[in-house]
DNA sequence: GTAATTGCAAAGGATTTGCAACAGT
DNA sequence: ACTGTTGCAAATCCTTTGCAATTAC
């Protein structure tokens, strides 16, 4: 019951995307850069580097970590993938297939779910305010961090910290 | 024209605050904690701590940067600064006094040019998607990001990378 | 005086890079 | 054949930590 190569689940209908980019860039079709872009394509998660190196480890791949980090670097540049810092100390990913495009993230500050959300209206406040500025938006990111339903059932609180209000009690 | 020692400007009116705060938990009132405290005080911009070493260095003042990252630490559990982490790779920090509490961020992402603005409505908004999924919010952040008014004056733009629609275009 | 901070240098963790062996086109 | 990738280990970057000397209370 431990044997170290689990078959892989069925190849990810995505892959054929990443393989063209690569092709349309020039670039090797390697079977290392699938296994890892299958990895991702396959998870609903936004997975650390490390945890797709666990996933690969359980399908018996022995991929090195400087080769999962070059190949995310360019599923990010083709767009079928997104990173993101949820303040952890290390990115996460997760492919934009079955997504909203457009989407933000609630994380809690507890367990570290993440769960996401759509607010069209954001995209207006996104161009009404880059208009604004004269700015010439590209994307944006919303990310509201508390503590999610199961970490306030298991009784966990937000510790308070900090001086009340500052401002108001200037002596 | 090049002494070391340049005077410090004057010391922020709201030092006191951050004393009172170090009393409050009964840690000492330091010397190194003031002036790194009033350099970001006395700061309109989003500091690293390369930055603030330097505004140290140009005060003459000798200060190690684990005291700066100490001392920062502190600041931010007071509330009187918050981090930020803009994807420069490093934390930034700004204090809040002559801001709106809560405020967002417009990022240049060719300049790194920082422009705050205030959406209220993003407070309301935070409200009813963590009401909706039964969380306890404690903070949001939204960053837009994109090309300051500036750099497009400059000819710069946004490289295209990517795909153009992925998912409709499997094959 | 006692306890906490400071500064230096070393450690730490995530990510990157150099390079010889190797695989894709 | 040629160019680009892989994997390992070393290097890099920001940040944290251990410890002797020093300072605040």
């Amino acid at each position: 019951m431990s044997g170290p190569a689990a078959a892989p689940p069925a190849p990810s209908p995505y892959l054929p995307l990443f393989r063209r980019y690569l092709r349309q860039q020039g670039l090797p079709v390697t079977l290392q850069r699938e296994v890892v872009a299958d990895v991702v394509f396959n998870s609903r998660e936004h997975l650390s580097v490390e945890e797709i190196e666990a996933r690969l480890k359980a399908r018996g791949e022995r991929i090195g970590k400087a080769t999962i980090y070059r190949t995310m670097e360019i599923l990010v540049r083709s767009g079928l993938v997104e990173d993101h810092d949820f303040g952890d100390g290390f990115k996460r990913y997760e492919h934009l297939f079955g997504h909203q495009p457009v989407h933000e993230h609630l994380v809690c500050t507890s367990c570290r779910a993440v769960v996401e959300f759509e607010r069209p209206e954001i995209a207006r406040i996104q161009d009404e305010v880059a208009a604004a500025h004269g700015f010439l938006p590209t994307r944006h990111r919303l990310e509201i961090y508390g503590l999610c339903a199961a970490c306030q059932e298991k009784g966990i609180t937000v510790e308070y910290r900090g001086l009340a209000c500052p401002v108001l009690e200037v002596a």
